[in-house]
DNA sequence: CGTCTAATTGAAGCATCTCAACATGCGTGG
DNA sequence: CCACGCATGTTGAGATGCTTCAATTAGACG
């Protein structure tokens, strides 16, 4: 059973937030998802679209971001395999911001009619849809407080342990090290941080031994370190619970 | 007809998101509503906790808020009359996040139980709801941006123009102007800024003609000016579509 | 009138940015 | 297989936006 077939990750996906039970999976894989391939830096969306589908990440890494004068870019969120970054367009009309690849990215798209018929079958099907964009919302309110309240270092650190957490509980991290296909200048976009200020936070880091990287592979080299220097407590990622 | 009768705000809520119709404002109105006031600087929710209810604003100024490492605060949202700050309650169990009043507040309160139960009967009303809170984090992105890319004095102009045009849908604004309870030490914490340095970024629009504030009261003296100088674009309100 | 909180001002410090140069690695075409 | 070009990472130095600390003023309230 391929983990990369469409209806295999958003089953897996949903299974994270709750039990799939037989009838909902079975409505789940009744879903029509059209799979379409996105070159590295290609939109899959772009802010001011009015989609009529939502898309189901399947491979590679997507961002969420805003453009503001200047043509400065912030990176709002990351997304793995599993993740739907646009289901708010279900019931938003016009995309408030764009999503972009950062890797080469397989998508799948379902229609938000088809998703609708869905969640009128399966209400329970339509409250984790429901809770996948609450989590989002937790995950925004605490890039607010980092953005905000901490500093170039906490916050790097504190991406690091998200995005830790996150990618193992999808199965993309192994113990201690995951993969991330970003460039410093992206880290940048997503800290607030310029790319040289980047630069010297990471040195920083992984000096006092808190990761190790290798190019696109990060190593936790010493995770509560890492914790207490990013000042990270995963309450808010609300991973699993009985709905 | 009071406005300030909790049902009212309710429906008058909900209608700058979509029409209502009578069935469905007879559903609202069946809502077990408790009101109970909170005093300034007191917490309706606090992070950690896990509500059973939710709740809806029905008079004066609240906020979410969180704690960061060396006892900062960032406030992540402002919420007016109507506002249901934490209707991600209904499918996250633990709060991310405290909800304060930054001045007397009433708020009403409503079992989880209750909302549900009325969304199984009236599903476009949880439809509503849900937008309510998609909204919500539209809102969070733009904060993000704002943090993450934008100035002090673009920030604050941002938060004016936000405020305003929220305040107005809303009914609690005339023409240009609006009362914003909240010191500059407050206006800070949303911003991600020193009291100080609020200080002099309202100075500085003040003297720029963009705004005139006397005490809490704030009227916008230039709004194209303003708009311009916080780069707002208020597409990502969301108001109004029919779902 | 005295007290408390909030607003204002000045001055010094520091985190982060900008600019500019250089190093490194990688893919491509010759 | 080498030479080149280009994107990315690294380093240094100077500029600046914002913070911190400390003192003063202004308003609100009993």
């Amino acid at each position: 059973m391929a983990i990369d077939e469409p209806h295999n990750r958003l089953i897996q996906r949903l299974s994270s937030l709750s039990e799939i039970n037989e009838d909902e999976q079975a409505a789940l894989r009744a879903l029509p998802l059209r799979a379409r391939d996105f070159d590295k830096g290609e939109d899959i969306i772009r802010q001011g679209d009015r989609p009529t589908e939502s898309c189901l990440i399947i491979r590679g890494l997507a961002c969420r971001y805003k453009l503001v004068a200047g043509g400065k870019r912030q990176i709002i969120s990351l997304h793995f395999a599993g993740d739907m970054p646009d289901l708010q367009g279900l019931y938003l009309d016009v995309m408030d911001h764009g999503i972009g690849c950062m890797t080469g990215v397989r998508a799948a798209f379902v229609p938000h009619q088809a998703l609708r018929a869905v969640f009128y079958e399966n209400r329970r099907l339509g409250e984790l849809f429901w809770r996948h964009t609450l989590i989002d919302a937790s995950i925004f309110r605490d890039w607010i407080a980092s953005l905000g309240r901490r500093s170039a270092y906490q916050r790097m650190a504190h991406l690091f342990c998200e995005l830790f957490v996150r990618m193992r509980s999808l199965g993309l991290a192994e113990r201690e090290s995951f993969r991330l296909p970003m460039t410093q200048s992206e880290l940048g976009d997503a800290c607030g941080l310029s790319p040289v200020h980047v630069n010297r936070v990471l040195q920083r880091l992984r000096r006092e031994g808190l990761i190790m990287s290798t190019g696109e592979v990060h190593a936790i080299a010493n995770w509560e370190g890492l914790r207490d220097a990013g000042d990270f407590d995963e309450t808010y990622l609300h991973q699993m619970r009985s709905i």
